[in-house]
DNA sequence: TGTTAGCAGTCACAACACGCGAGTGCTAAC
DNA sequence: GTTAGCACTCGCGTGTTGTGACTGCTAACA
């Protein structure tokens, strides 16, 4: 038995109805709300069909249909069209990048506030730490006795600062001198790079060269690391979690309970919001998130990347029931805004 | 009638079983658990003396009494005696805290992040932005063409940094001229000076007397305003949201959503937390709060300062049967840790 | 005068029965 | 292949009842 048109219809049917209603839907409701010609009977008739291909599921003997994952699925790849944002709701999002264009520490989180408004679904956002980024320029500036700052320039004009303590006080000859090396050693490498032992013994043997302490070498590339945020935990954003008590599948107390342990638990939403793999949108239906408490929900995930430059993640998550439609549209206008199409 | 010894004990029994069960405490229970020497009978006729000061009420006729408002408000200015945390609690948050020293940008939050552990309740903290900090050291670092990066160096030691564009390219040598003459200009000044006007007006003659262009002055002037944070809006962290979810007293969906709205919305926050005057932590209960959601809720408020310094505010939230004394515990254990006892 | 036992009265709450209405599946006719 | 009609199912709201947990009151007692 084949999927055939009038089934296509009568399932998107289902589904549009209960992603507006949340309740059971009964094969007169479509028979009345749509008009496919086609008596109650005959939808009845298909709708038994379509759930012994298990496409929708009953809840009880004498109830209306619902979808099943499986049928949110189908309708998610084949039936689902794209629709368009309201303009107000597609200029909040693009306003709301534009103003942060730049700012990329805050960028990612203006965009998850701006989905969940628009969305009115938790929206959590993940932000890349730097360690991909490549030094362009290295310069200390004295703050008091030993201690002085180190101010880190990228490739990507980003600026960082950390303090250093270095082993003896910081004349202004021995900051502007370190600072001379320190930028000639560097210059072009990645953070990730430092890692590397040959980095470390050619810095020193650079510093021995120019008469420093080779002591201090450990001291200043341990500081560019906290600078650059590699030892710092990835920052998650979650925004808009009153959003899921709206929805009547978290009226039980236990599971609203459940999942917001877990969107409190920044070690499990960073699992939760990395796509699997590829540049494209994702999306996962209920059962096929592993995590129990999220068998009721589904995610919508995206990689944010800006010219090769990866910035983080943004993860929408609702019930099953969710309108994929919208959601997706509005992540589209989002990155449309960010210039990736 | 005055509130004798025996009613205050009783008062105090009452209030404590019920901040432990959540239910209406009957006369027996407390004739059974506490050797006060009395029988049932006389303590429903103190119950009722009490109901009839307005310390407790009788949620209906035949059932126990719970402590009031009024109730609350003797016990915590009267009755609460210190209660220490356990070992292991004290531990939690004084290493949270050591870890953070130094890194005020952390600092706050991880405080409300192990205070929200221990007590198991929802804790706020803002972050003060840094306009009172005064200005040590000032210096210009070369990004690109115009574009230098400020780094700003307080008298308590912060390094903040941010970017900023010249009318002209930024050669080495203008760098350093601009770099000293803005320190030499602002050393000792808070950021909140830069906002007079006479303060520019004195940068714009003494970048003039330098040969400088005085067009510089505006932008420069903004930017320290940026780095430290001025315009920036303050920072708010919510820490276990989740937690009132497991009090029976927000079981009822509409109140757990009215509180979450609050708890989601910045602004209402931020005016939430701030204590209303005075250095000293501060309790409102249930009806002292103005806002209608938090009419069941207690909220408990500290400012953080140290050294004169005020980095921001913590609060802890939770319902009006909230544990007192451990939470008053718990802070006591942060300020503490932080040397302001 | 304060304390206490005893008892009637109140009220929330759980358990149960009942009826209603929404929906289905099936059958037979078109 | 479609449809009307009908019996059957089941969730849900409502009303009923019994039970247990309390209280307030009264009268007796130290």
């Amino acid at each position: 038995m084949g999927l055939n048109d009038r089934k296509m219809k009568i399932l998107a049917a289902i589904i549009k109805d209960y992603i507006a209603t949340a309740e059971p839907i009964a094969s007169r409701t479509i028979a009345k709300k749509y008009d496919f010609g086609l008596s109650s009977a005959t939808i009845r008739n298909e709708m038994s069909d379509l759930e012994e291909m298990g496409y929708v599921v009953a809840p009880h003997a004498s109830s209306g249909r619902i979808p099943s994952d499986k049928g949110y699925r189908l309708y998610v790849d084949q039936v689902m069209k794209k629709r368009k944002l309201s303009q107000e709701q597609q200029a909040l999002i693009v306003q709301a990048l534009q103003q942060e264009m730049g700012r990329m520490e805050t960028m990612m989180q203006e965009m998850a506030r701006a989905i969940a408004l628009v969305t009115n679904y938790t929206t959590i956002a993940t932000q890349q730490t730097a360690k991909r980024h490549i030094i362009k320029h290295i310069q200390l500036v004295p703050v008091e006795g030993a201690v002085v700052a180190m101010v880190i320039v990228t490739a990507e004009n980003q600026v960082r600062n950390c303090t250093v303590v270095l082993p003896v006080t910081a004349s202004p000859t021995l900051v502007s001198k370190v600072s001379k090396v320190l930028s000639g050693a560097l210059a072009g490498a990645t953070v990730e790079d430092l890692g590397n032992v040959m980095y470390i013994s050619m810095m020193r043997h650079q510093f021995g060269q120019a008469g420093l302490d080779t002591a201090m070498v450990e001291p200043l590339i341990n500081a560019i690391y906290s600078a650059m945020g590699i030892d710092e935990p990835q920052q998650v954003h979650t925004i808009g979690i009153k959003n899921i008590l709206e929805y009547p599948e978290f009226a039980d107390l236990d599971k609203a309970r459940a999942l917001m342990g877990v969107l409190e638990e920044k070690d499990e939403l960073l699992a939760l919001v990395a796509p699997s793999g590829g540049d494209k949108i994702q999306i996962t239906i209920g059962a096929e998130n592993n995590e129990l408490v999220l068998q009721d929900c589904s995610i919508i995930r995206a990689k944010i990347s800006i010219d090769q430059q990866f910035y983080g993640n943004i993860a929408i998550i609702g019930p099953t029931r969710m309108d994929y439609a919208q959601v997706m549209s509005a992540l589209q206008t989002a990155l449309t805004a960010l210039g990736l199409k």
